[in-house]
DNA sequence: CATTAAACGAGACGGTACGTCGAGTCTTGTC
DNA sequence: GACAAGACTCGACGTACCGTCTCGTTTAATG
């Protein structure tokens, strides 16, 4: 029998709903590390069991609001004008609107956390700012309008991109979004 | 006079070694989120105290012991040949040895994660890869040499570069060094 | 209704047991100053917390263990021969007889140290070695046979030799039972 | 040579004076279990081991605080006017006058915690109330005035007293003066 | 006097226990 | 059988004191 029966009653998607709404709430007002599960579970109004019944842990449930777009509800659509450089420019601004807004850094430092402990996260942060779907995507087209060398190397550019938002991040110096857009500027621009 | 003497003890050197030898040997055996301050303390022989009397928390630790070296043991030193682009791969390469030892992959994330809780971790994380303190400027030559156009934005390229060898690693793919190779080699080549 | 109900786990038995009888055991081998939550929960085999949700603190746990019998395992009765002096003689030797044990004068210290942390065990301490129970109703039943006068203070004398006896025992002095006997059988000896 | 002689410094008696008084104040406001060494070093502006040179312990020092009437600061003398009850009664008034300041049955609790410490502070406790040097004094006169028997157990007499007092005190109930004066009534007043 | 050694203030040290928090597991009664 | 509630053992937190041990400074008897 392929479909194995049981009674008793299902997942209770008014739980799973309470519980993620929880997380993201607390992740935003606390952060990563002060995050617990027994806070997620008073805050949700639900038992520690139901949580742990579900998921491996807390990196997990940060794993499954980020790929709900319940931390970072934004869309990092990249738009296509036929420049490059402008293309990625008009993305990394907008990323960098979350990092200019208050507790940014904060936000960015707990993903940053989260991902070092859970590789789900790690696996998808890039991906909920669209760097796969949508930078990587662009930067593609670029290569095939003639305005990137065919052998540049189209994923390590976007990876390079977020991480050095992500490095400027966990160096808490006073944020400047010019040197980011700068470093843009410098690999899409159009080569002689 | 800036000095206030006081007399009574003085702090004991030993019981310093002792600590910053036992954070570091633990931190590389067990992970930044398995170090505890209680574990440092037994490992080293000491009260908790004394640690709580000179640290302020367990970023702080990390933080000193990835400043005196006792983290990363290792000079990048970056060379000059007058080939920038070949320069600039010789200390990747060294970079990456790290992350291609057993655990390279923990223990940089382990160094993220004490990053994000502490910003004097965050601040010497790329100092102690010797980013600033070689890369950059071998960068800088490479403008002076002509190889970079002098508007290339120096610090950031040091930045990407890092940037994107910790998002490889907390995406947790096998590890390919030869796309952030790639990268590089797509960076610092000369443009026509 | 007064009776509140509530779903989920009930409080352990084993726990409580466990933890009464390691307060005791470690009571009596190691006096009350040596007496650690931390030690008693070792001992019984339990989390600290455990004993924290139940028991405000170690006076307490004493004072449920004086009341069930823990600490001082005897029934001490008063028989009732008509001889009002002779009965009181014999509820205080067996009362003495602890105190002649080995170590009995510690355990009576620290029933006493016990005493002056937590109102219950002082409240209880006379109770458990039946003075009110006991002797202040042989007293009165002394009172009723007129070999004592109808003014007699009753319950203060039940304190009067259960302080004397508590007096000498701080003392330390080397223990003269035919002292306090002395004193009983001035108290009740047949007034003219 | 008997006598070794030495040179340096002696015992500084301003250090031991404020010592002293430290432990005195710190053990009226706050108690015998919260007086720590550290605080009174702290409050009497003194090295931790100053203290140690001279005081074993912390009963120590509260049995000298004692001997040196800086704890009780009344002296409590047995008038001699003939009638052997009166007196008595007079003495245990000057007593109960403490137990009825405010915190007074607080003081005494902690000096009874304080014996069951230390030998010292136990043997000395009935003394600084006036017990071996008055009361007893004064009993023994009552019997050579044939106002007591001759075989009443005179120094178990003090005691019971005290005892009682002690007994009453970590009881808690609300302190009640007259049924201890009426005790001692019943024990002294003229027998037929 | 100059010497010198002990007493002193200050406080760092290795420990032990405190009382609290959260982890992850287990138990109970309800739906 | 999923759920809310929460008791359970365990381990770490950061703090308070313990009693011992340097430190320099002060001080008084000895030489």
């Amino acid at each position: 029998m392929v479909n194995e029966h049981r009674s008793g009653p299902v997942r209770s998607t008014a739980a799973r709903e309470a519980i993620l709404d929880a997380t993201a709430r607390l992740f935003h007002n606390q952060g990563y590390d002060r995050l617990t599960i027994q806070g997620i579970a008073k805050e949700a109004g639900v038992g520690k069991q139901t949580i742990y019944r579900w998921w491996p842990s807390r990196g997990a449930l940060i794993g499954e609001c980020l790929a709900e777009g319940r931390l970072i509800p934004v869309d990092f659509v990249v738009p296509d004008t036929g420049d490059l450089a402008a293309d990625v420019e008009t993305w990394l601004r907008s990323v960098l609107s979350i990092l200019e807004a208050p507790e940014g850094g904060a936000l960015l430092r707990s993903l940053v956390a989260a991902a070092t402990e859970d590789a789900g996260v790690g696996a998808h942060l890039g991906e909920s700012l669209g760097v796969e779907k949508y930078l990587t995507e662009r930067i593609r087209g670029g290569i095939r309008d003639g305005q990137l060398p065919t052998d540049a190397p189209v994923e390590q550019l976007g990876r390079a991109i977020l991480g050095a938002i992500i490095v400027e991040s966990l160096g808490r110096e006073h944020h400047d979004s010019e040197s980011i857009v700068h470093l843009t500027r410098f690999l899409f621009s159009p080569r002689s």
